[in-house]
DNA sequence: ATTGAGATTGAAAATAATTCTCAATATCAA
DNA sequence: TTGATATTGAGAATTATTTTCAATCTCAAT
């Protein structure tokens, strides 16, 4: 549970540094999906030395090790989370851009039925509904041409 | 089937445009899922002196329409393809980055579910597998170390 | 504990993708 | 035909991410 990075990195040959632990750390305390700047301002509280440069090369590699997921959310940016123990599925509001998150075990159904008629091996799976939320139901998508 | 454009532009107080016109018949023409710098090129065949900023906001304009879709394929930038009759999804390689289109009627299940449980109005699906295609399936996500 | 090969980092420059600015041009209702 | 104004092209600007490289760490072998 926090000894897995250290086993990811040395099985890859690679070095265990202050700065990879703390980026995994903020990110694991951190609800919510963070961008790059705004899990680097997090960063550099607990070590403000930590460059921007540091925290997508870090992203990058813990990616790699199956440790973090970036999702897409609709925005011109990438947004990062914690890998968690259930997969799961997200919802953003096009106006508020709140994000929430949802299960839904048909997926994983759906998954297995593309990777046998395909034949493909799939290792990744992102599904994101967008739409407007309780709060924001109101206009649609385009034009409000009233007043 | 080739009115609608005119219908929405007009509709929205908005200007019928020679480029307009061009960027949605290539994109409709064209099979496949094409970035704007590969649609750019197309659009020039038929108006050399279509700009990629006009492309660019052209795009934006027919999501709006709900004429074009943009998908986000793991790559930093953006790939266009005219809205398809009836829904489809993506799959894409991670080794050689082909994409593969498929259909799948139980997501619309889950997006009445999560609509209904979370009381949001959903208006856009997007649901994005990755992995490797059979030609690539043999060395996994990280890491082959083998010579 | 010390050393050294080489992995990692910070800072800044570079690249990539997209958006904005603005003067010139095109559209379309009158 | 005209005029108000929407649109465009060209290039600058912005945003997101990656790369470069010299200085600094890490860690396995002394
Ligand atoms: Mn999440
Ligand atoms: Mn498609
Ligand atoms: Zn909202
Ligand atoms: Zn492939």
């Amino acid at each position: 549970m926090e000894t897995d990075l250290h086993q990811a990195i040395t099985a890859s040959g690679l070095r265990m540094t202050r700065q990879r632990q703390v980026i995994l750390d903020v990110l694991r305390q951190s609800h919510g999906h963070l961008d790059a700047e705004a899990l680097h301002d997090r960063v550099r509280q607990q070590d403000p030395r930590i460059s921007l440069a540091t925290v997508y090369r870090t992203l990058a590699l813990l990616k790699e090790f199956g440790l973090v997921q970036e999702h897409r959310l609709g925005e011109e940016h990438g947004h990062f989370e914690a890998a968690p123990q259930a997969p799961h599925y997200h919802f953003t509001c096009l106006k508020c851009r709140k994000v929430i998150e949802f299960q839904a075990s048909s997926v994983q159904r759906v998954v297995r039925e593309v990777a046998a008629k395909e034949s493909v091996q799939i290792t990744d799976v992102h599904l994101l509904l967008s739409g407007y939320c309780a709060d924001c139901s109101r206009e649609g998508v385009e034009g409000n041409h009233e007043t």
